[in-house]
RNA sequence: GGUCCCAUAGUUCAAUGGAUAGAAUGUCAGAUUCCGGUUCUGAUGAUAUGGGUUCGAAUCCCGUUGGGACCA
């Protein structure tokens, strides 16, 4: 039980005892301390006066007596207002750091056989063009997410669904068919991905010029978009392919492998990856199925042209379509299928889908469509809904050229990392390949750090001048931290300092000493309420915390030097365990730390 | 037209309904015999606006303004 736990339930027992009633535990509210005051958790009263019809103060006064009556490892209180603050005995903070030290698990949860099963959808790319910058954070995101979810106890599925059919990639083959002259990755030397990407561009660029000469000559825009021949081409592909045409699915097929071949070098980079990949092109049909399924049984309807809907004015939406009057599906079927698809698969008991909050009414539909056809998940799958990224100048448009690829600009901060790691050449004796390993470690914690920092839902701004300066609130300014650490136990076998691994009792704590303690102890609790909270951010947010305040401690206090052996010991068993938390938090947002940078 | 989201120092971000709204960056002024000067200390500076709810509101509710997204 959390020392936070143990003073809540004697509160709600103090209660009953002083006053004789019966609280809610939703009354008693526990926090630690606020930095300006003297103590280490405090008990907000002002809830509580209606029991005691008394004043905050003397509220304050009679259930400090009764806890530290009660509980003998608090030191002392003090009353300020509605405030309890409680100061527990420096002894007490010494035996917490043992424990955590001795724990390797602290602050996780163990996955068992029997832990709940939580699938995780991210990534989501279209097979027409490379990652952005807009693509990462969804990545980061879903694999953060996923490692604290595992770390909170859940076994975790991590899911793709990749959209490889439609008219998107028609018409990335269309340009290619025509004005490619057999280009492939091996013969241009480009990446996969990047090259299909190109030739959409080119689809593009030459619709448009076509589009112009038709309006030039006397159509309107709306005219001169459905006489577009190229248009037609393009239609005409997706027709051939939904019926099978061996030579486009072939063509189909081999662009897209040039495709996965791209991204999983660039999912490579980013270090995530996938336990299962899921295909559009395999789960259309059967959404189409289901929601003729749900037709026969009446939650769905027809109109008169053939196209199938649902109605969702009951639940206070409107009305949407799932399959158009010529039969082919939306973007909707398709997620139905998927949703078929994986609770076959798997026994899930939380779906989480990483998708963009311009999709939030999307995800609304889908959860109530699921529930219709009778997904025990349906109504309350996650939608964890976040919000754009932009640049300084403001959004990335395609049409300017303004948008930041992913591959791209992980070579441009590993190339800094590089650079500025040389300049401080911490790494002599190091191989190429080891040092070239600790330079991605940098650029990629920096990259990551800088996009989970900041609360999911919220539209943020990708300075990549700022991402990369490594001072400040930054990942790298996290992981010099850690290295100064393992840098203080290289030091202290070089003079033959003995450690023997754990905090002596009976030492005095000053004041960093008690705050640095403290904020390990609330490991656990950041990592639950990040769980909860579905939010990475609060994780990095923690260990930013915890790095400032190891740096004060550090700043302030002799560790190898300090000549009293005990206080020595514990300091070192401090190091040692701040050191742990920085890795397991960086863990958990999907970033490692070097022992050296 | 309808629905949803957002608004905090110059800038980028924090703050389970709790105390004097915290950081970073920028600017200015300092510290360090030392275990890694990518450190540490101080100064500066913000809740868009008008109501309401309550012991207490950046946070919850209603209106206004501004920005964004989605649905036809």
């Amino acid at each position: 039980m959390t020392t936070e736990l143990q003073i809540k339930k004697l509160a709600m027992e103090a209660v009953h005892a002083l006053y004789g009633e019966t609280v809610d535990d939703k009354l008693v509210q526990v926090q630690m301390t606020r930095k300006d005051q003297d103590g280490d958790f405090t008990v907000v009263t002002f809830p509580l006066l209606k029991f005691s019809k008394k004043k905050p103060e003397e509220t304050g006064e009679d259930i400090g007596r009764y806890l530290q009556s009660m509980m003998p490892e608090i030191a002392s209180y003090q009353v300020i207002k509605g405030f309890l603050n409680l100061t527990l005995s420096h002894d007490y903070w010494i035996g917490v750091l043992n424990h955590i030290f001795s724990d390797e698990q602290y602050g996780f949860v163990p996955v068992t056989d029997s832990s709940p099963m939580m699938m995780i959808e991210y990534s989501s790319p279209n097979t027409n063009k490379p990652l952005h910058l807009g693509h990462i954070r969804n990545n980061l995101l879903g694999f953060s997410l996923s490692r604290i979810a595992h770390a909170t106890g859940n076994r975790v599925v991590k899911t793709n669904i990749v959209n490889d059919r439609g008219i998107h990639i028609c018409k990335s083959m269309l340009a290619w068919h025509k004005w490619g002259e057999g280009a492939t990755p091996e013969s241009t030397g480009t990446k996969g991905d990047h090259l299909v990407g190109e030739f959409y561009v080119m689809f593009d660029q030459h619709y448009k010029k076509e589009l112009a000469q038709l309006i030039e000559s006397g159509l309107t825009k709306e005219e001169a978009e459905k006489q577009s021949a190229l248009m037609a081409e393009a239609r005409e592909l997706l027709r051939k392919w939904e019926a099978g045409d061996q030579q486009v699915v072939q063509m189909w097929e081999m662009m897209n492998q040039w495709v996965y071949a791209g991204f999983d070098v660039t999912y490579k980079a980013m270090g995530v990856d996938f336990d299962k990949i899921y295909y559009e092109s395999q789960t259309y049909s059967v959404g189409r199925d289901m929601v003729l399924e749900g037709l026969d049984k009446g939650v769905f309807y027809r109109k008169e042209d053939g196209s199938v809907w649902v109605d969702l004015t009951s639940d206070g939406l409107d009305e949407k379509l799932l399959l158009r009057s010529d039969g082919t599906s939306v973007y909707m079927t398709q997620d139905i299928g998927t949703a078929k698809l994986r609770f076959d698969d798997y026994s899930i008991d939380k779906m989480v889908y990483v998708v963009g909050n311009e999709q939030d009414y999307h995800f609304k539909v889908l959860s109530l469509v699921l529930d219709k056809l009778g997904f025990n998940w349906g109504k309350d799958l996650v939608h964890f809904s976040y919000g754009m990224v932009e640049l300084p100048e403001g959004k990335m448009k395609s049409r300017e050229g303004t948008v930041v690829d992913a591959d791209d600009l992980m070579a441009e901060m590993i190339k800094t990392a590089r650079d500025m790691s040389r300049e401080l050449g911490k790494l002599e004796g190091y191989s190429d390949e080891e040092a070239e390993q600790v330079y991605r470690m940098i650029a990629l914690g920096a990259l990551k750090y800088f996009i989970l920092k900041v609360d999911p839902r919220k539209t943020m701004t990708f300075n990549p001048r700022e991402s990369i300066d490594f001072n400040g609130n930054t990942g790298p300014f996290i992981q010099y931290t850690h290295a100064r650490i393992q840098s203080i136990f290289r030091k202290a076998e070089e003079k033959g300092i003995v450690w023997k691994g754990a905090a002596p009792s009976g030492l005095e704590l000053n004041e960093k000493e008690n705050n640095l303690i403290r904020t390990i102890a609330n490991f656990g609790n950041v990592v639950s309420e990040a769980s909860a909270m579905y939010s990475p951010a609060l994780v990095a947010n923690y260990m930013y915390e915890l790095a400032k305040e190891y740096n004060q401690f550090y700043h302030d206090s002799p560790i190898l030097f300090e000549e009293n052996e005990p206080l020595r010991e514990m300091r070192l068993t401090l190091c040692k365990v701040v050191g742990n938390i920085i890795r397991k938090s960086m863990w958990l947002l999907g970033a490692d730390v070097p022992d050296r940078m």
